[in-house]
RNA sequence: GGAGGUAUAGCUCAGUUGGUUUAGAGCGUUUGGUUUACACCCAAAAGGUCAUAGGUUCGAAUCCUAUUAUCUCCACCA
């Protein structure tokens, strides 16, 4: 059998995953076996794959894999989210540019349009997952706006009304004037726009002569003044105190009031207040208790209530009053100013602040039942500091009610209904509804009902995903299995959105779902961990984002460095809670992002490199032999090593430290498997390796298959299968995890003292133009260390095999040719024909016994120390004088050797 | 304006409750290599006053305070 010289990822991975679907690996149904639930942040239907979600679902494939091969019951639960406002923009976008307006459609023609578009389009991201290899229950597959999701939302709606949670009140919102429909915060693009900014002088009532002037960019709203504002410690304004101003054009009294929101290094210090047409002013106006004179119609020009200008647009209207206020002698002066302006992204109009009839949900009990939960540990997040930002927005000062009816089709409409009379009611269906109006002898029929025309927010149905998804809300069967799921993974951003709404909802509902005892024994909390990733920038500490351009191509990268490259490059970058900065460069003259990639193409190297080790076992021919002494010691170190490095995996894993445990095991598999425990012992040229070596050999690679599996699936995938013959469903995705055992640190510190010791050997033959396996004599300076160090089984061997040497022997002469080096403790010389540098050889001794002087003086320094000594642990302070010694040791033979030097 | 994070090698980051760390890894750089597994490789080297200034401690990259820089979220810019 000959395997090929570079591993073809494309091939085997696109094998490996059709191989794990058809077996059904990834299937899970509940059974007795622990179970270990992670659900899905449902990524938006319409969106396509990112780094960001490429970060994230590869972290939570990793916890799975990992929890399967434990022997758990792994369940991850895939879907999408129906993304209210992105996916209905663009559903209108592309009606628009087939000519269909969104305000001729009806709302079912509209759903219809929105519908066929998701069938087309949707889901593409669910089938990109697949080729980063993410091992979800695909058959559980769910989207936010499926029927029996959108029933729960209802539900849960009118349950909340029920209890008293939800309530209908007036909100300023953002109005578009061309659309005439208000949007939500998303929907508003801010800019800063040049405008000019008028200070305007209003005269003081009852006076002739005495003005008050105020700084405002938009005149025209004049004409809904209500009251001027300045700050109560403003001294300039004191004197106003109880009086009033008269309002230019319209002449109409209004109060000078005091309020601390007035900033007074404004403008002058004095604030015209209009609190329908401005988000402050209107808080300012609650505050103070001031009319509210709606000047404006729907379309942005002005109303009767304007009493001037009435039917002129806002723009207009602003110019006019200008003038008129000049010619009248209202006008201070103008000035050049440059403000925020936000318009609508989908017609580009000016938005006008608006109040409208919304619907709220009251947080101050859900914001402190979600506090609690993770400050009392029944969630934990990690990193842990993240806790800081959640208390910050959860605490009672920030909280404000949750704004949930969004005025949109696309998602699932409030189920109120109001007759035409002005009665409403919140009811699960139409005929509920009518029930409860006609419960006190009314006689309204289906005819006399309206719906209320909004949909709910998308996190509204978003916060029940973990219940949801198992149909919860129908049937708990599922729900009492799987529930609490074990950790959610998503971006610290959608921390409030969603983190906090989930724990919400979860508390809210859950307890009633599993019944009083199950949720006591298992918690209704929705998750027991949270793992918050960073956000992904670009090399200039960009987020990524598609307008920017400056993201790679998600599928190109997987093309190019295999899934498995570009999963070891993500996460080897992304420290939980840290941002990640992904290092793909730039095109220089696009400016757009390459699909390139070091660290995927780290990922790549280090599957060939596998590849290549395998490649390497399989030519060899074996022999039935006993296994040689540098064998046996490097069998014995390779399973201890083995042993440390799992116990710092487990450790890593512990606290969600995915990239530390991917770390270590690449530089294990390279370092310590490939270019030691192989090279150790690879047998002579054609030579065979015995029989028991080998088999040591295969047990450690297929072991470390299955550590490396959770982070690279396909490539340990296909080793495995070429390791041994394999019945069909013996696949390293359902192996078992390998258990730790001991390991003696003294003698891997021993280990580690012979590779530096080898080093050193090749390093000198490297300074002194010696070939590599050109054989040369190695002298050891006799006494009890250097025999209890060599006297450990195959050590002299191995170092004679690796260092390329033709002997090993002590010495005791003090002088020797070629060149002296310490490792560990001891003195050793490298013999060769050599004409010594002495100056240089000086120099660097000199250095090196600096070095180990100012060592040896902090030591004796922290030694010397009474408190010290009797303060810190006994171990620690054992450890220091280990290292005193051995540093006095080295320094002894520095001198020496310095002695020698001549 | 409110809040939070981050600052360690040229770059990107580790450094887990302060103590075998006068500090590690990968990439990059430099040097050597036609070693029959791998140049997607092997071997080795150089490179850091741990942002700055104080403090706590027997001991600080690690804890505290201030400053500076930088990023993010929330609110807003009459």
């Amino acid at each position: 059998m000959s395997l090929p010289k570079h591993y073809d990822a494309q091939a085997a991975e696109k094998k490996w995953y059709q191989y794990w679907m058809d077996k059904g690996f990834f299937r899970s149904t509940p059974d007795e076996r622990e179970p270990y639930t992670i659900v899905i942040p449902p990524p938006n239907v319409t969106g396509v794959l990112h780094m960001g979600h490429m970060l994230n679902n590869t972290i939570q494939d990793v916890l799975i894999r990992k929890a399967r091969l434990e022997g758990k019951n792994a369940c991850w639960v895939p879907g999408t989210d129906h993304a209210s406002i992105a996916t209905e923009a663009k559903v209108v976008k592309l009606l628009r540019e087939k000519g269909i307006k969104k305000s001729d459609l009806s709302r079912e023609e509209f759903m219809q349009h929105a519908f066929a578009w998701k069938d087309k389009y949707g889901g593409i991201i669910l089938e990109q997952l697949q080729t980063l290899g993410a091992s979800c229950d695909w058959e559980r597959t769910r989207f936010t706006m499926e029927p029996k999701l959108s029933k729960a939302v209802i539900k849960v709606f009118v349950d909340l009304y029920n209890k008293g949670h939800i309530y209908r009140g007036l909100r300023m919102t953002n109005w578009d004037p061309v659309a005439k429909t208000v949007l939500s915060n998303e929907e508003v693009i801010y800019t800063n726009e040049n405008s000019k900014l008028y200070h305007v002088r209003y005269r003081i009532a009852g006076t002739e002569n005495e003005w008050l002037t105020i700084a405002t960019t938009r005149p025209e709203t004049i004409l809904g003044d209500s009251a001027i504002a300045v700050h109560p410690e403003d001294e300039r304004y004191a004197h106003l105190a109880g009086k009033k101003a008269i309002v230019p054009l319209v002449g109409r009294e209004i109060p000078i009031i005091f309020d601390k929101y007035v900033d007074m290094e404004f403008g002058t210090g004095a604030l015209k207040v209009t609190p329908a047409h401005d988000m402050n002013d209107n808080e300012i106006g609650e505050r103070h208790n001031l009319k509210v004179i709606d000047i404006l119609d729907d379309s942005g020009a002005l109303n009767e209530a304007a009493q001037f200008y009435v039917g002129m647009d806002r723009a207009v209207a602003r110019k006019q009053s200008a003038k008129d206020l000049k010619a009248q002698g209202h006008i201070v002066k103008i000035e050049n100013y440059t403000n925020n302006v936000g318009r609508s992204e989908r017609t580009n109009a000016v938005v006008e602040p608006k109040l409208t009839e919304q619907w709220f949900l009251k947080m101050d009990t859900f914001a402190a039942t979600a506090l609690a939960a993770v400050e009392n540990g029944e969630v934990d997040f990690f990193p842990p500091q993240m806790l800081n930002m959640y208390r910050n927005w959860l605490t009672p000062d920030n909280v404000r009610d949750w704004c949930v009816s969004r005025q949109l089709w696309w998602g699932q409409q409030i189920p109120a209904y109001y007759t035409a009379d002005g009665k409403m009611a919140v009811a699960e269906t139409q005929e509920e509804a009518l029930a409860i109006l006609n419960k006190d002898g009314g006689s309204y029929t289906a005819e006399d009902l309206k719906q209320d025309e909004d949909a709910v927010d998308t996190w509204f149905s978003s916060w029940l995903w973990p219940m949801a998804v198992f149909d919860a809300f129908e049937d708990p069967t599922e729900l009492k299995y799987y529930y609490p799921t074990n950790v959610l993974v998503t971006g610290w951003d959608i921390m409030f959105f969603w983190v906090a709404r989930m724990i919400m909802a979860g508390y809210e509902w859950s307890g009633d779902l599993l019944g009083p005892e199950l949720a006591k024994e298992k918690g209704v909390h929705p998750f027991k961990d949270v793992y918050f990733t960073g956000m992904v920038r670009d090399n200039k500490r960009r987020k990524m984002s598609k307008s920017l351009g400056n993201s790679p191509d998600s599928m190109e990268l997987m093309k190019k460095y295999g899934a498995d490259g570009v999963r070891y490059g993500i996460l080897s970058c992304s420290a939980a809670g840290n941002d990640v900065i992904f290092d793909a460069p730039f095109d220089k003259k696009s400016g757009k992002s390459l699909s390139e990639s070091k660290l995927c193409e780290t990922g790549r190297n280090f599957s060939n490199k596998l590849w290549n080790a395998l490649r390497l076992i399989k030519g060899w021919p074996t022999k039935d032999s006993p296994p040689s002494t540098v064998n046996r010691l490097a069998v014995k170190w390779l399973d201890q090593k083995f042993n440390e490095t799992l116990e710092s995996i487990e450790q890593s894993f512990k606290t969600y430290r995915l990239s530390e445990a991917v770390k270590t095991l690449y530089n294990f598999i390279w370092g310590d498997f490939c270019s030691w425990y192989l090279e150790m012992v690879k047998p002579d040229y054609q030579q065979p390796i015995e029989e028991t070596t080998l088999e040591h050999t295969i047990n450690f690679f297929e072991k470390l298959m299955t550590l490396l599996h959770p982070f690279m699936p396909h490539i340990t995938e296909e080793i495995w299968s070429h390791l041994r013959e394999r019945e069909e469903m013996d696949r390293c995705t359902n192996s078992t995890w390998p258990t730790g055992g001991e390991y003696d640190e003294g003698f891997l510190y021993k280990v580690e003292t012979m590779k530096s010791l080898i080093a050193s050997t090749r390093d000198i033959r490297k300074r002194n133009q010696l070939k590599d396996k050109e054989t040369l004599d190695l002298a050891v300076q006799d006494g009890e260390g250097a025999r209890i160090f060599l006297a450990e089984m195959g050590m002299a061997e191995t170092i004679v095999k690796m260092a390329y040497l033709s002997s090993l022997t002590y010495t005791t002469e003090a002088d020797h040719e070629g060149q002296g080096f310490i490792a560990g403790t001891e003195q050793y010389y490298l013999l060769f024909e050599k004409t010594i540098d002495v100056a240089a050889e000086r120099e660097k001794l000199e250095k090196e016994l600096n070095r180990l002087k100012g060592f040896i003086k902090g030591i004796e320094k922290k030694l010397s120390n009474e408190r010290f000594v009797a303060g810190a642990p006994a171990a620690v302070v054992e450890k220091e004088r280990k290292k005193l010694s051995d540093g006095k040791a080295k320094i002894e033979l520095i001198e020496n050797e310095l002695f020698n030097l001549k």
